[in-house]
RNA sequence: UCGGAUGUGGCCCAGUUGGUAGGGCGCCUGGUUUGGGACCAGGAGAUCGCAGGUUCGAGUCCUGCCAUCCGGACCA
C-alpha cells in the first residue's frame, strides 16, 4: 500500500468524548470512527487489524477441528421463545417486526440457531463436533462505552461443541480453554482464566478470560499466592470465626433516630456491624423478597440472580418497603416475617445474638438467633468478597483487580439439545440428548484490549501479529533516487512475505514519524539521502524506540526474519 | 434507567450586559522550506444539536425534545 493513496485520517487531538486509551488512539490513528453510541465504522487500518485478530482466532479454532459456518443474524422470535430466552433476555435483545408483523430479533448469541442445525445429527458416530462462526452480534446495551470495549454491534467468534457425554464435553471445554490461551498469547493480550457466573447462558460451569485494565468493567478477586481467581460475581473467601456466646432470648429495644448499621454500632446497647443483620428488600421478578446479609457485608446482585434464577432484580421502593414490612429502611428486619420469602447469606449460618431492625420505626431486636428466629426460605452465597479478606484455599489476603472480559467459555449440558431435539443414537441404541458447550470471544474487544496493553504517550505499539502493517518504509525525500530506493525495499519486503506499507507522502519528516508512531507499526525503515550515500537505511523498533543503521543489502532479510519470528506472537 | 456534564466547519476550542460567528489544527492554491507534527500569502468549508417561545434583534435568555460522554444500575 502507498500511504499517499491510503485513507487513514489521523488526528492530532483525540475527540473530546473519548476517554479510554484504546478509544482515543484507535480514533486518533484513523482506525475507526463512531457512527453513534456503540456502533463504529471500521476504516481500512482498523479493518486490517480486525481481520488479523479474526484470522488468529480462526486458525486456533480450526486447529481444534472446528468447522466454520455462517448463520443468520436475524432470527424468528419463535426459536427464542422455544428456549425461553425471548423472555429471559429482556431488553438486551433488539426486537423488530417485519412487514407481515412477524416478530424477529437480532442475534445476541447463537446457541438456539446452531442447535436447530444440530438437530440433524443422528448418531454418536458423528460426534464430537465443533462448529463455529464469526458473525455480527447485536446487543442493546444500556450504556455502550469506551470505544470498542462495550458496543451494541460487534463481531464475535462463537463456537459450539457437541458430544455424546460429559466426558466429551470436558474434553472440548479444555481444548477451548487451551486454544483461548494460545489466542491471547498470539494477540499479545495478557490473559488469565477466572471462575465466573454463567448468567443468562445457563449451564453449570464457565470460565471467563480476563486481562487487567483500568478501562475494564469487571472486578476480579485474585489470590497473590495460590491460583485462585474468580469474578467478583462468583468469588468466595474465608471469614474468621466469630464468637457469639450463648444464645439468649429475643428482645426488642428502643433505638430512636438510628437508621444505619454504622449508627447502631455506636449506639448505646447496639452492636458491631459483624453482629448485625442487614435486611435488604428486593423485588425479584415482581416478588418482594427479604435478603439478609451480615451488617458489614455487601450484597452482590449477580449472586442473588444466580441463586434464585430471578431475571429482573431491583431494590424495593420505600413505599413498597413500608407496605411490606410496616417500617422504613433503617428499622427493617426479617424476624417473624413469613409472608415474604427470606433469603439469607451463608455467612450467617449458625449465628446467634445478632441485632437487627424490628420492623417498627426506631426499634431493633437483639438476641436474634438466625435459624431460630428467621423463617429462611433459602440459604445462598450472596455477599460480595472484599479486598483483604482471606483466600478460601490458602488464607492469603485477596486482591481486587479491574479487568476486561476478553472471552468466556461455558459448559451448557443438554438444555439446548433437549429443547431443540438435538438427539443421537448412542452405541447401545438409546436415543440421548447431545451435550453442548459454547465458547465466545469478541474480535473488536480483543483488538481494543491489545491497544490497552500496548501503547505509550506517542500512540499504539502493535504486536507484530495484528499490526495493520508490519513495516512502514518512510521515504524522507521524494526525489527520484530516494523514492526508488524506498520503493525497491518496499517491493522486496512484500516479495519476502512482509506486510509492508510505503510512506510516499509529500510531508515533512516530523509528520511522517509522528503518524507512524501514532498508528503503531512495529518497524519503521527510514530511507533518506544521508544513509543511502553510505548504502544504509535506518530501522526503528516501535516498542523499544531503538534505531540502528542497516546496510541496504541486509534490511529486507533482517526484517523478514524479525517479522516471521514475531508473527506467531 | 438514575445522577452529572457537554453539544459552535472534519478535529480541538473562544464567543462579554442579547447586536447578525472567530482562532488553532487539518484541507485547497502559490511561494519558500525539507531527518521530529515548518513558514508566508491567498482560499474553501457553519442551517451555532432540533423544535418552539421571548425580543426590533438569539450561539447567548426561556420551554420541550434529541444526541454524545462520564459515574451508577444493567450487561451472553
Amino acid at each position: 500500500m502507498r500511504w499517499s493513496q491510503m485513507f487513514a485520517p489521523t488526528l492530532r487531538d483525540a475527540p473530546n468524548d473519548a476517554v479510554a486509551p484504546s478509544h482515543r488512539l484507535l480514533v486518533r490513528g484513523g482506525f475507526m470512527r463512531q457512527l453513534h453510541a456503540g456502533h463504529y465504522s471500521m476504516l481500512p487500518l482498523g479493518w486490517r487489524v480486525h481481520q488479523k485478530v479474526a484470522a488468529i482466532v480462526r486458525e486456533e479454532i480450526d486447529g481444534l477441528g472446528g468447522q466454520e459456518f455462517l448463520l443468520p443474524t436475524m432470527h424468528p422470535a419463535s426459536i427464542w421463545k422455544e428456549s425461553g430466552r425471548w423472555d429471559t433476555m429482556g431488553e438486551i435483545m433488539f426486537r423488530l417486526e417485519d412487514r407481515k408483523g412477524a416478530e424477529t430479533a437480532l442475534g445476541i448469541t447463537h446457541e438456539e440457531i446452531f442447535a436447530t442445525v444440530a438437530a440433524e445429527l443422528t448418531s454418536y458416530k458423528q460426534l464430537p463436533q465443533i462448529w463455529y462462526h464469526i458473525q455480527t452480534k447485536f446487543r442493546d446495551e444500556a450504556r455502550p462505552k469506551s470505544g470498542l470495549l462495550r458496543v451494541r454491534e460487534f463481531h464475535m467468534k462463537d463456537s459450539y461443541s457437541f458430544d455424546i457425554d460429559d466426558a466429551g464435553l470436558d474434553k472440548a471445554f479444555d481444548a477451548h480453554d487451551e486454544a483461548y490461551r494460545r489466542i491471547f498469547q498470539r494477540l499479545g493480550v495478557p490473559a488469565f482464566g477466572v471462575q465466573a457466573s454463567s448468567g443468562a447462558m445457563g449451564g453449570n460451569s464457565s470460565i471467563e478470560f480476563m486481562t487487567p485494565s483500568d478501562a475494564g468493567e469487571d472486578d476480579v478477586i485474585r489470590c497473590p499466592k495460590c491460583d485462585y481467581s474468580a469474578n467478583i460475581e462468583k468469588a468466595t473467601s474465608a471469614l474468621s470465626a466469630i464468637d457469639d456466646g450463648e444464645p439468649t432470648a429475643l428482645e426488642t429495644f428502643d433505638t430512636p433516630g438510628v437508621r444505619t448499621i454504622a449508627a447502631l454500632e455506636t449506639f448505646e446497647g447496639g452492636a458491631a456491624a459483624t453482629h448485625q443483620l442487614k435486611t435488604l428488600v428486593m423485588v425479584l421478578d415482581g416478588t418482594t423478597t427479604l435478603v439478609v446479609v451480615r451488617g458489614d457485608h455487601q450484597l452482590n446482585t449477580q449472586k442473588l440472580a444466580d441463586a434464585t434464577g430471578a431475571i429482573e432484580i431491583r431494590p424495593a421502593e420505600v413505599e413498597e418497603t413500608v407496605a411490606a414490612l410496616g417500617a422504613h429502611p433503617g428499622s427493617l428486619g426479617a424476624v417473624g416475617v413469613t409472608d415474604h420469602p427470606v433469603i439469607v447469606d451463608l455467612a450467617l449460618e449458625g449465628r446467634v445474638n445478632m441485632t437487627t431492625g424490628a420492623n417498627i420505626d426506631d426499634k431493633h431486636h437483639r438476641g436474634v438467633s438466625v435459624e431460630r428466629d428467621l423463617t429462611v426460605a433459602q440459604w445462598a452465597d450472596l455477599r460480595e468478597v472484599a479486598a483483604g479478606e482471606a483466600c478460601a484455599n490458602c488464607g492469603t489476603e485477596l486482591t481486587v483487580v479491574r479487568c476486561i472480559e476478553i472471552g468466556h467459555i461455558f459448559k451448557l449440558g443438554t438444555k439446548y439439545a433437549e429443547t431443540f431435539g438435538v438427539r443421537v443414537s448412542d452405541a447401545d441404541g438409546n436415543v440421548v440428548p447431545v451435550v453442548m458447550g459454547s465458547y465466545g470471544i469478541g474480535i473488536g474487544r480483543n483488538m481494543a484490549a491489545a491497544v490497552e496493553a500496548h501503547h505509550d504517550d506517542k500512540g499504539i505499539v502493535w504486536p507484530v501479529s495484528i499490526a495493520p502493517y508490519e513495516v512502514v518504509v518512510t521515504v524522507m525525500r521524494l526525489d527520484d533516487e530516494t523514492l526508488a530506493a524506498g520503493n525497491d525495499i518496499y517491493v522486496a519486503l512484500k516479495d519476502a512475505g512482509v506486510d509492508a506499507l510505503i510512506d510516499d507522502r509529500d510531508a515533512r519528516a516530523g509528520v511522517k514519524f509522528a503518524d507512524a508512531e501514532l498508528i503503531g507499526f512495529p518497524f519503521r525503515i527510514t530511507v533518506g539521502p544521508k544513509g543511502l550515500a553510505n548504502g544504509e537505511v535506518e530501522v526503528t523498533d516501535r516498542a523499544t524506540g531503538e534505531t540502528n543503521a542497516v546496510p541496504l543489502t541486509d534490511v529486507v532479510g533482517m526484517l523478514a526474519e524479525r517479522c516471521n519470528e514475531a508473527r506467531r506472537g
